[in-house]
DNA sequence: ACCTGAACACCGTTCAAGT
DNA sequence: ACCTGAACACCGTTCAAGT
């Protein structure tokens, strides 16, 4: 049936977005493309090497622009598109998540996040600290709430799940500590 | 040869350590104990229901005590205490992150963060999100620092990872957005 | 170049049967 | 109560062979 990469990580969108990434498997994805799981390794060296392609679709789909103008307006609306891009896909902040700790997939708006953050006044070195920061809250944060798991609350108890607000008074938050940081600095 | 849980979980964390999470499989913990793998499952439901009681172990071994008094040396310490039990076993942070995903494992340190926060002076409606913040920054730069993974730069450059220093640099961040928060509030 | 078919070395889990 | 042995239904990956 003659495939090119682009094909199966479309497909693999598709089976991932319906079944879930547990679900996306190598004979899996095989048999939705109608192809034995071994022809697969011709296009991709291995699981992980597709895994990133799918990640870097994922953020590629997500991107919005242009940014605002404020450095504080320009990072949270990175963080906001990151966050949009990993809620369109089931499981789509796990798997992009695992990717990232692959050390594969370089498409992680960490440098837009650095560029952003030269408008803060803030220490030069303290600028990936807090790029690192703003993308730790908001990966941890989406993989919450995509598995509506209430923010880390030990039982099952405590009521509904977190408003949507919360992912921005988060951000608020942070991006304060930058302003701080960025007096004292 | 006649095991209980906690003979399993001990066993459990020298594997752990000893080969990494992807080689903590019931097969190989069950020949590690001279005992079929089936035999585990008299014990433990399933493989989620033991990874949650070694993440479990691995908090309760971190565990120091007693907490400094001003809320934020508090919460500084909870953070940090939270951060060297993750360190102290191979992929840790990676393991207690997937058992909370699953949402098994009482023992992360939500509440103690939610308690300490309340010497903040901030909004009650902020806490959670704060305790939030607080949490997935911890989680993220001990998945990053355990994977040696620079913190989310894309490529491989980029030179030595960043030092320790720059938990506790994040961690003061996050606690002079809250500052900022508290005195707005 | 791209794919098939078959194999290799694994998984988690279940369950009758033993002691 | 605790464990064995065997099975079931899967995995990712490799590789000769086909077209």
């Amino acid at each position: 049936m003659r495939y090119r990469r682009t094909d199966i990580v479309d497909r693999a969108l598709v089976v991932l977005d319906g079944y879930g990434l547990a679900d996306l498997t190598m004979r899996r994805l095989g048999t939705e493309l109608g192809v034995q799981p071994s022809a697969l390794y011709h296009h991709f060296g291995n699981k992980q090497e597709l895994l990133a392609a799918v990640a870097d679709e994922i953020l590629a789909r997500g991107r919005r622009g242009p940014r605002p103008e404020p450095w504080d307006a320009r990072v949270e609306s990175v963080c906001t598109e990151l966050r949009d891009a990993l809620l369109a896909y089931r499981d789509g902040a796990e798997l992009v998540a695992t990717v990232r700790s692959f050390g594969l997939g370089g498409a992680t708006p960490y440098d837009e996040i650095v560029d952003a953050l030269g408008g803060a006044g803030l220490d030069p070195a303290l600028v990936p600290t807090a790029a690192g920061a703003l993308l730790h809250f908001t990966f941890g944060h989406v993989v919450d709430e995509q598995t509506h798991l209430q923010a880390g609350s030990a039982g099952a108890i405590g009521g509904p799940p977190r408003e949507h607000s919360d992912f921005g008074d988060g951000l608020t938050l942070i991006l304060d500590g930058i302003r701080a940081q960025a007096r004292v600095g």
